[in-house]
DNA sequence: TTGACATATCGATGAATATCGATATAATAT
DNA sequence: ATATTATATCGATATTCATCGATATGTCAA
């Protein structure tokens, strides 16, 4: 995925609030919307989800009228990756070694 | 550093652009300008670099009239660990059990 | 089919921010 | 001292984007 769109999808603390709740478990929109304790409505809600969802960065499930959410990790760790070797390619060289050891 | 505001700070395409060119080397302000080749002049660099700065995402060193800049990569892999271990703690743990094999 | 519930979309608004031209500041050279 | 060079700051503008209320869409139950 894009860098750039990655980062931009990481830059909103409401968004990165929701990402925690999502990190470890799936839930409905409602969910979150509860757990941000009114700081924000549904429709906010429902478009940080949807930023998430552009990026890949979250997994949707369908269950009867709710839909449920949870966090892509694997794609946060693909794109975190990217980020350190395009921008710390020398710490980069240090885990590898690591690996040799 | 916060999370958001690293995020932020890597939120823009020429910003991006920029932190590659001083991945690996100091550049002048005006280094930096020539190397994006007039997409964007000399104030609009210098606002981009106190972005980086601010994000302590760069190192500065003053050099006559010369302002050199560089990319701070240990702050970059300090920044993309906390976010794997925040929005991809499972991944964090394969690669801590690479390190015990 | 009608009503209730869950979520998405729309249009408007305000805030944040990328960009620019003009200019200020700071360092150096003549 | 004055001119030149390098960079930062300022004020204005345009664009992006977070947020909201209202409403549409979609799903299920009665």
């Amino acid at each position: 995925m894009d860098q750039v769109k990655f980062a931009k999808a990481l830059a909103d603390e409401t968004r990165q609030e929701i990402m925690k709740f999502l990190c470890c478990e799936w839930l409905s929109v409602n969910d979150v919307v509860d757990r941000l304790q009114g700081r924000v409505n549904q429709p906010t809600v429902s478009h940080h989800l949807k930023k998430l969802e552009e990026a890949e960065l979250v997994h949707v499930r369908q269950e009867g009228r709710q839909r449920f959410y949870s966090l892509n990790q694997e794609m946060m760790s693909i794109c975190c990756g990217n980020l350190m070797t395009n921008y710390a390619p020398e710490f980069v060289d240090q885990v590898i070694k690591l690996r040799e050891v």
